[in-house]
DNA sequence: GATGAATGAGCTTTCATTCAT
DNA sequence: GATGAATGAAAGCTCATTCAT
């Protein structure tokens, strides 16, 4: 019957099942295409329930105010954008050599982060823009970045220093080259230039080889 | 008498000095700031006034809608964020053998616009902010890098690849990689984690390193 | 319940029964007695709110700008303006010798405008004043009269002309002559002498009197 | 030098040769087009500034209110609407047998006004639209017309019952019905149908014949 | 649960008027 | 006398939110 499954899906970060009426998901698929287009502040509730085939009041019987509407769409990307470290199994797969190389890893990443970023890119937008006006979300971003990315990352990254894989760069600094390059080919490839003519296999493994040129020993 | 200068400076891409009165100046600056902190949609004419000390009528004696103040401050801003790019004596310098290496040429180019974000960080803001929302700045922007900063880029790549420096990658993945590793620092050291505790010098040097040592032969 | 039962009445030109509400009423009337009182350009909407007892969002809820508000009173004014030459049995009933002379009908039509300018006053005095502003209602009004009124009026004009009651005058000028009289007459009742001290019953008769006396052959 | 001419001797009811200024006669005739055109409640200082070449300062220089500027217009145009009655020679004119007949005056009378109006139409205009919200105007009209235009022409018209060329209505209704076809006509020829093919010398003297064929004894 | 009319605060913009130059 | 930048009140209109149905 419904056609929102992948706002559905983006949504259910854990197995909450079944928890959106179809209204529901008719608003939130409407809220996020048009903060993706003219920003939240830019956007009437009004716009929305319109583009939502509902009433104006319906939005405010599911979300208190506007605001928590934006919140409703915002955290769960916010969590899946970093999904794959908050993973219990992640840094357990990189130590049982799952990934023999830090090569290997960023390629996972990469390939995964890529699938992610196309599938859900409106509300990755929206996360994206206004991350920078909204104090709750920089500070949400920032908490679970320190507590869960972060240092998961920086194991990893020193196991394949220890390896030998990685030159003996600081961590910080590791983590901040190997995600600019990853984040930066996603920006430009869906954000900036999404009418380039891109290859897109061939620019991923172009960004891994140079970056990893540069990171190794 | 005036304590604008910052913006002024911003503004006058040519010579037009004097062109901007006192109030003038508290208004472009009130408003950056504004812009920059809340974002242009949710900031109210009527507090751009209240803190440039100005009547709100006096905005739009000089501005004729909120659009145009927006654009007094972003369309500048745009130009001076390639300025070097636009400069006659660039391209020349880089032939000249004024830089022997593309590593020189990258070091020149990211002390510059280091010292232009620091400068001028709230324009910045604004106009990467709101690049996304309003097609004309988009196009703009689009409209100067294609005309301008690209051509003269993919011949300083070729340059330097001729000369045996660089790695025969595509010129496009070249300019793209290079770009995205210099804008990548410069967003993660003022737009992202601008309270972290930064070595500024020592991380330029580590980002230039680590993407020369990706893009050398 | 409702007392605003003269501005539904002029209104509803068709038999749209019910299609106001109260505020919507309230709102019309206001803005009829505001309009007519100090003319469209110089009553605010937030004056028209107040009277009417409503918020002043209200009114754009139901008419999208103050023009549309003002075209919702005019128009069917208009229409009912010239409502008798509108009606489909008109021209009929006066061929079928129910007037059998144009003093007859001449009566008939300025007792019933006289009775129509009674009731709706203020609507009329706020077409007649924006009449000469707004060309959308001068392009109305000037269609409804070449499609409608002029030709049933000329029918009716050379109809009396060969019966032999009317001089040989272009028809256009007895046309011309006839509503000017008549209009005349209106326009000095109740428009610019309202407070004079008229016999309406003598002056209508010597209105008509002095007209036909001119007119007939 | 000056090619407002038409404006000057309008304003000029007296004698008061050489009062205006050229800016001066620039922004009364800015004044009276827009204010013809739009109304004078839609109209803005600005505009009228800009229309006539002058800084919207110096409009408040020579007029210190918006009102004044339109009763500057409006008051002279009021007087010369009805200048043949406030003439001093006027009703001797007619005593002493300058006109024969009550027709013959009418001739005269509507030959004049025909002139006048054709001559200063926006400024008439700008008189009939705003004589309804400003009660000043008003109540200066209608001291005028009781106090000058009534009693003379009622002597006029007593005088033609006398030598029986009239017949013995009312003096009143002999004065509105004379009113009210001149002015009837002038109304249809210049503001209503100003477009229209009119052959005036002919509708001229119908309208005369017919008003003096009901009229007459 | 869903609706949409109603609200009134707040928005961008315009305006008549002032005043230092 | 003429200017035009500056004003701030008020204009038309939009908006997030409420609530009776």
């Amino acid at each position: 019957m419904s056609e929102h499954s992948w706002i559905q899906e983006l949504l259910q970060i854990g197995g909450k099942d079944g928890k959106f009426s179809e209204k529901q998901l008719k608003i939130l698929e409407a809220a996020v295409e048009m903060f993706a287009e003219k920003g939240y502040a830019a956007t009437s509730t009004s716009e929305i329930a319109k583009k939502a085939g509902v009433a104006e009041g319906t939005i405010f019987r599911h979300y208190k105010t506007k605001k928590d509407l934006l919140l409703a769409i915002v955290t769960p990307t916010l969590f899946q954008s970093v999904a794959p470290f908050l993973a219990k199994e992640f840094v357990r797969e990189v130590f049982d050599n799952e990934y023999e190389t830090y090569e290997q890893f960023l390629r996972a990443v990469l390939a995964n982060r890529y699938a992610f970023v196309k599938t859900y890119l409106p509300a990755i937008r929206v996360l994206w823009q206004e991350l920078a006006f909204h104090s709750e979300i920089k500070q949400c971003f920032q908490r679970v970045f320190v507590e869960h990315v972060y240092p998961k990352f920086a194991r990893i990254v020193r196991h394949f220093q220890e390896k030998g894989e990685l030159a003996e760069l600081p961590v910080d600094s590791v983590i901040r080259l190997t995600i600019t390059s990853l984040a930066g080919f996603l920006a430009a490839r869906f954000l900036l230039l999404p009418d380039h003519n891109w290859d897109d296999e061939a620019e991923m493994e172009r960004t891994i080889r140079v970056l990893m040129n540069g990171l190794r020993r």
